[in-house]
DNA sequence: TTATAATATTAGAGGAAGCTAATATTATAA
DNA sequence: TTATAATATTAGCTTCCTCTAATATTATAA
């Protein structure tokens, strides 16, 4: 599978959310969820396009293809490991989270993901580890 | 403090990671750490050289100044905290970690570096949890 | 000291990703 | 059904970041 930009994994992973909700994505959803402008928008989706990831039909719909879903799904996957990891383990607020889990979900592998779920579990699903952790953070947090 | 791109604070970690060996950095040395080639090193220096990040000599060295050193630090620092958190924590292997902590060090803050710091000291060096959680994932690491 | 090698720089091109302004198409409401 | 509003597209420009080829400067070795 061919490597994309993580621009382009931005916009597959903002067309498959769409479709969740309205089973097709359109320009202007794209573009509001990217907060980008639609020629902006339009020009990723015919690249995106050109590659066989999606399917765009001239001032229609557009869908993923097999293989952009798939891509769309591991970003997606790995999107919201990392946001968990962010939220629930490191105690970070969900507004600064977000847009730190965006800019890392293009840089981690499937094994690294896989890592951070289980590292999240572990923890989580632990009460005493958990109780543990959330004092040791309460204590130093505000080191250096 | 202004935000640079991913790419020019690349370049000034670079320069900061040679100007600790050989106290002033090249031109060639910046081309060869980043693997691109000198034209474009260049253009990159200049560019943080008008942000006055650093100080170029025309045919000569390259000096971080106080605001570049600065962000450098700072860039390198994230960079170390993932690598030791992918590496001792997450027990991936140097060669895989190294992009990916390349990868990361541009998404996340200030605070959240310190939280992954935080909680990669909690795992290793209590004995008994660095155990338990080598253990939880050596048993789960190969599903799905 | 001068020729050669190494290094640095400039010039110019190209692709990615963004924008605005203008135009085309589709959807909606009178 | 037709005028208007909403949406999509095209055209053309900008900046960032990369490259190659050509040129300039500095360092080295004969």
């Amino acid at each position: 599978m061919k490597k994309i930009s993580s621009k382009l994994e931005d916009y597959l992973e903002a067309i498959y959310l769409l479709q969740q909700e309205n089973i097709v994505a359109r320009v202007k959803g794209v573009a509001e969820m990217l907060d980008v402008r639609p020629p902006t928008a339009i020009s990723a989706i015919q690249r995106l396009s050109e590659l066989e990831l999606l399917e765009h039909q001239h001032y229609g719909y557009i869908k993923l293809t097999r293989k952009g879903l798939k891509i769309a799904k591991s970003v997606y996957r790995r999107h919201e490991t990392l946001l968990i990891f962010l939220v629930d383990i490191l105690g970070l607020d969900i507004e600064v989270s977000l847009p730190q889990a965006c800019g890392m979900e293009h840089s981690i592998s499937a094994k690294t993901r896989k890592r951070f779920e289980l590292l999240t579990n572990f923890i989580k699903f632990d009460p005493s580890i958990l109780k543990k952790w959330r004092e040791y953070c309460e204590e130093h947090c505000d080191e250096k």
